[in-house]
DNA sequence: AATTGACCAAATACAAGCATCTGGTCATTT
DNA sequence: AAATGACCAGATGCTTGTATTTGGTCAATT
């Protein structure tokens, strides 16, 4: 039984590929993308150049896969904060964990406001990923809803998608330049600003109990999916070919 | 009586600063802020060089009078289009015209948006002027509606000056970035979003005629005040002096 | 009195050559 | 089989010197 040691093995290099993109968020979050060398996160995860070439094809995948992983992060914690949720399901509430937990990962932070600071030459190669969560079947997810009488259907599922968009795109972008006087702490802002989503989007009578279950169990299940493919994504970046 | 004669030339004067200014904003967005030339305006507009510092103390103020006279134009545009409205008179109605009315002009959206390609070192030196209308009075605006109970008071007034500032602020962000399929038209979008804040921020009964009169005349007072003041600022950035 | 545009100093852009750095490889070591 | 780090070519940055551009002025012109 190779067993035990095969894993540990296993299980030491994925350690190892953890530590690498550990000591990578921290150079680019401090100096910025363009001037974080390859041979700085080597040596500040106590390895050697050509181990971080086992793991990741090149520079652009090693950074890659350290987005997806911040990402898939923070899907994981929208997920584990909407499970934990002791107010009853709502897309006010989703929204809500969901701009909390991109506002609490720098790195994504950064990438939603187009940092240049921080980005570099990211930035300008890559100006996709600011929309947040409208890509991965949000849509969908908000059709789903509509079909169970849980979002409102006076407005097309194009225009909820642009609100819920806009919403939390003001949060991130607004919330950083307001004045002291008016600044209010994100952990604050945010349910407020889910609410102002659920106002928008939910139906006017209040929900019954099987319509929260249902609810909640569409949401776990967007969420399910999205970490998911969240997940794959971040696998991807491992692979050496292509 | 030389008042004709005297109107005629302080008229030809307002008129040849306006020209200027058209010029400069059809260069700044073509070419951008950093590779605008005073010669280049002087050319466009027909005029000596020398013309342009009997308006203007130096290059800086000319810009600065450029970007007053759009939020100027735009502000006095929201007056008209609140004025002109056929819906009732509400706050979501207000946002919309608001929002509209910067989308439409493409300098204000280069410095809300923070557009480096355009702004160059402009970006830099003032990030401000990104909040939108947070300033200006906007809080004492929301104050006195929540006074006459045409604003909820279940949240702060800061917490609503942040919530009608992430609304707008995330229809100038996200609306570019959507994708094809999901995109929806500014003229359509900004009235959504106006509602948007409307059922956050109204309350729940419906108003009597009075009430809508009451709010037609805070928004119209609050408009005036915001145009005169910024005309002022308009007006200031002509002085010699300092 | 208003307007012009030649003029100037300072800033900016460009070029060339040189030095350093960095992504990526791979023979060697563990 | 896994990990290393010396090594290399190309990219990037730096320095110095030069050419061009540009903001701003002001004597001459209208």
């Amino acid at each position: 039984m190779t067993r035990s040691k095969t894993r540990g093995t296993r299980e030491r290099r994925a350690e190892r590929a953890e530590r690498i993109l550990d000591s990578a968020a921290e150079l680019v979050l401090r100096i910025g993308y363009d001037k974080t060398t390859i041979d700085d996160v080597a040596r500040r995860s106590a390895v050697a150049k050509g181990t971080i070439y086992l793991h990741w094809r090149n520079r652009e995948a090693l950074f890659t896969a350290l987005l997806r992983r911040e990402r898939l992060a923070a899907l994981t914690r929208v997920r584990e904060l909407v499970g934990a949720d002791s107010a009853p399901a709502s897309l006010g509430r989703f929204c809500a964990h969901l701009a909390l937990a991109y506002h609490e990962r720098p790195l994504l932070m950064a990438t939603v406001l187009g940092d240049h600071e921080i980005l570099g030459r990211l930035a300008r190669s890559e100006p996709a990923g600011r929309t947040g969560p409208a890509g991965s079947g949000f849509a969908e997810y908000l059709e789903a809803l509509r079909g169970a009488g849980l979002v409102r259907t006076d407005w097309t599922v194009g225009a909820q998608v642009n609100v819920v968009t806009s919403v939390l795109a003001g949060f991130f972008t607004s919330a950083p330049l307001m004045p002291a006087e008016l600044a209010v702490p994100a952990p604050d802002l945010a349910p407020i600003l889910g609410e102002t989503v659920e106002r928008a989007l939910a139906p006017a009578a209040p929900f019954t109990p099987d319509q929260r279950a249902d609810l909640a169990r569409h949401t776990a299940d967007f969420l399910d999916r999205a970490v998911d493919i969240s997940a794959r994504k971040y696998s991807a970046t491992f692979e050496q070919t292509a």
